[in-house]
DNA sequence: CCTGCGTCTGACCGTGTGGTCAAACCGCCC
DNA sequence: GGGCGGTTTGACCACACGGTCAGACGCAGG
């Protein structure tokens, strides 16, 4: 990942060419997270990013290199949360926080969260690995850690591994199936204010030792 | 919907065109859901379904058309068991048997689940009309009841739609996220036993009075 | 002003894809 | 068998899309 001449982006040496990258990968953030990738257009990206079609392929190789580029460097971001939740405090307060975290994020990155989901629909065709050795290292640590909690009795007795699966779809559902709840809902209400609270009072019962 | 002439596909009259129109819709089942439907391929859905190109197109008008009627015919299938949920029996169980029976329906028929979620990831823009009208007045006449048991203190006082999202978002997570979740878990795992096990204990913890 | 390098683009290409059409095929009823 | 729906297909079309390329542009250093 430090290496980006590996595959996808070349290293941003210039301010021209850093600028530019950045407007790229913005870009095709907004139109591959709402179209997935086939549905995605090249020349949609590139007038979303205010250049054009050829100079998109002087900064990238491929359309598959940006859709790389992109899922490599938000897969960092996208987990920090969970990184983040270590036994420095209250147990049940750390899973709590992860999943206000999660639900922050599913709000202020929807592309993000979209991006992942379309990924992952689709059988992962482009980061099948990661999920297998990074991803699952990462879970299982955190399981373990959930375990150790549960077994010195600090929250109930759950499965860590689908816990943590639970936190992931239902703060994700709200990104993902936005306009599904939004269209249910009406007008005139505020998902994710109505989330947290019933998130929280749901993790609270399921938590309470 | 009784009515396929409107838009779709053509009334299925003789034996042939039953089968026919039936191998159509599995087969675009299966690849819509795997690849989207940009993703997909009229000549792929037509091998799929042991049939030519220009055969597909004679049984319905457009790659779209046959879209719609996938979609449209499968809702009522999928809203089966919300439909189901009444107020004959324990309250309780009435929303735990509507559980257990979406997350059957996540392991028996993910394609659905995946096609479903697809449409509403890119916007719903061939389903947006019937969120709002049919999709909301069945969730808010099932949210009215669900209501009216937590008035009673037949269950614990939850918010009645956040309640339904949470029992869509769990359930075809599993279906959904599929790939994930067996990435995550690891080999010697069967995610969905696991999940009823986890979301009945996380159900009824929410639930109980 | 010239050179040279990084940046950018118009024009182009090959392929894949949704869709059309005239003609052929098939099987049932007279 | 002949006729006649309904059914099937090969050949074809228009166009969108990913990608290429030769060259133009712009600007810093001499």
């Amino acid at each position: 990942m430090a290496d980006d001449t590996a595959k996808g982006a070349p290293r941003p040496r210039t301010r021209i060419q850093q600028r530019n990258t950045e407007a790229i990968l913005d870009a095709a953030l907004e139109v591959f997270s709402a179209q997935g990738f086939r549905g995605a257009t090249l020349d949609q990206i590139a007038t979303e990013a205010g250049l054009s079609k050829p100079n998109l392929l002087y900064y990238f190789p491929s359309k598959e290199a940006i859709h790389i580029a992109l899922l490599t460097s938000l897969l960092d971001d996208w987990l920090a949360p969970l990184r983040e939740m270590t036994d420095s405090g209250d147990p049940q307060a750390e899973i709590m926080r992860y999943m206000r975290r999660k639900l922050d994020m599913s709000q202020t990155m929807p592309r993000e969260s979209r991006l992942f989901a379309n990924e992952i629909l689709q059988g992962a065709p482009r980061m099948g690995a990661m999920l297998g050795t990074d991803l699952k290292a990462l879970v299982d640590e955190k399981a373990a850690l959930i375990r150790r909690w549960a077994e010195a009795g600090q929250i109930a007795p759950v499965d860590p591994h689908h816990l943590i699966f639970s936190i992931w779809a239902l703060t994700q559902h709200y990104a993902d199936f936005d306009v599904q709840v939004r269209a249910v809902l009406g007008p005139g209400h505020n998902p994710h204010a109505e989330a947290e609270i019933f998130l929280s009072t749901l993790f609270e019962k399921l938590l309470k030792p």
